[in-house]
DNA sequence: TGTACATCAGTGAACGCGCGTTCACTGATGTAC
DNA sequence: TGTACATCAGTGAACGCGCGTTCACTGATGTAC
């Protein structure tokens, strides 16, 4: 009796024949889940990958090699979907001014961050496999900094006093919201931390007031440009500045 | 023949009577030695720690009930350490004004991290074993905002002007100072990365000079309290503001 | 001064566990004739 | 229109490995008599 409803243990049926690649999707999937839910990538095992799937273990090698190009595949288009949140949230604040919109970036960047806590863990805090850095495209650092030094170029031209100079700033700008939100993800939920996610966008604004002077004045004033600056200046492939 | 040298595969000498706690010293010697190798707590095995004393792994047990408590341990004093080694540097400048002395601390920061990665990695970057807290004596963001506040008090009698105000100042210049260290330690090896230990001190001044002025004036500013600043004061037991 | 003995400071071998990964297989499904 | 078959999309059981940890033990050393 019931022989039309096997005691099947996975929920997930089995794709159409020709359509195979979906599962690779779900894989992918169900790795942002498990480390957007444990916010690290310790419990990211093939076999919980699996379980969080409906299927078995070995399923995962009909789509990759081994866990390290899992992992690369999940990572691969993580530092783009950050980008393109701080693009998206200039955009929504496209009729403000251009500090408005850098603020609007920063937030983004916080944003993603404390909403995906594992996603961004992996990114910037934990040892990347090694691999080819290849499959990431661009440097995970220019990824983020070239938005940055767009809109700061804009600023810059509206007569927003810099505290550092350009290359510097947009560098100093990315390692401060990270110091911030790495901090708050690591600490939250062990110490008595009591700065929610608006706490952390105030502190984003602090470091935006000190950088960036919110009065736009005639002669813009931009320091000269410093060792430093000129080192990241180099590191940087300048595809943003025509 | 050489009965007086047996094959002893362990170099160390069993300790003599009664000295069985030098043992547990250097367990916790070759766990700050491990982690400092290797750059990460990945390699630091209940296995890896005993070879590396040259003992057999059972033996760390007669000292640490588990692993857990091992790490504690190791961990505890890493914060008082750090404190001492920025309160050493204000010391050593100690003929400067109060701004140089900030810097010094901020610089001692630094250079610790650079130094001790696994050391700092453990303390800032990975989840906490859930223990006892307590264990750990003073919050650890207070062990390092605490001399920062401190200095920064002196900094403010001497009438160097604030970006933010104190509590906020103190704060977002601890996580700013992790978050360039913190982006060094995870990107430096893998990627493009060609700021060595004067780039990162140079980015740490950056952070100084926009966020404290470096001229002293005699209307000291400092800018009035925020919301997160008050969040911020609340939260820190102020035994170093009498 | 000799000797039996309790204690100390460890050790070797093994346990169970979860991990990444492999391998032979299975059953449904589309296709050729 | 029926049917044999190749292929696809997976599965169950097992592999070796390293891990934290346990347990019965060993041999040197200090001490009581």
């Amino acid at each position: 009796m019931q022989r039309n409803a096997p005691t099947r243990r996975t929920g997930r049926p089995r794709s159409r024949r020709g359509h195979g690649d979906q599962l690779r999707d779900e894989i992918l999937a169900a790795v942002n889940r498990l480390l957007d839910e444990s916010g690290s990538d310790e419990k990211l095992t093939m076999r919980a990958v699996a379980q969080e799937v409906g299927v078995a273990a070995p399923s995962i090698y009909l789509h990759f090699a081994d866990k390290s190009q899992l992992v690369w595949a999940a990572l691969a288009d993580k530092y783009t979907q950050l980008a393109e949140v701080m693009r998206a949230a200039d955009q929504a604040a496209g009729d403000a001014g251009p500090r408005d919109r850098l603020r609007a970036q920063l937030h983004a960047y916080c944003l993603f961050a404390l909403e995906n806590p594992g996603r961004y863990r992996l990114m910037y805090q934990v040892r990347q496999p090694v691999g080819d850095p290849a499959q990431l495209g661009r440097h995970p650092a220019r990824q983020v900094t070239g938005p940055l030094r767009r809109v700061l170029r804009e600023c810059a031209q509206a007569g927003h006093p810099f505290a550092l100079p350009l290359h510097q700033l947009a560098y100093t700008l990315w390692t401060s919201l990270h110091g911030i939100v790495s901090i708050q993800l690591t600490m939250a939920d062990t110490a008595e931390m009591p700065y929610a996610t608006q706490g952390v966008l105030d502190l984003a604004d602090g470091v935006l007031d000190a950088l960036v002077g919110s009065e736009a004045t005639d002669g813009a004033e931009i320091p000269a440009p410093t060792d430093i600056d000129r080192v990241i200046a180099a590191s940087v492939v300048d595809e943003d500045s025509s």
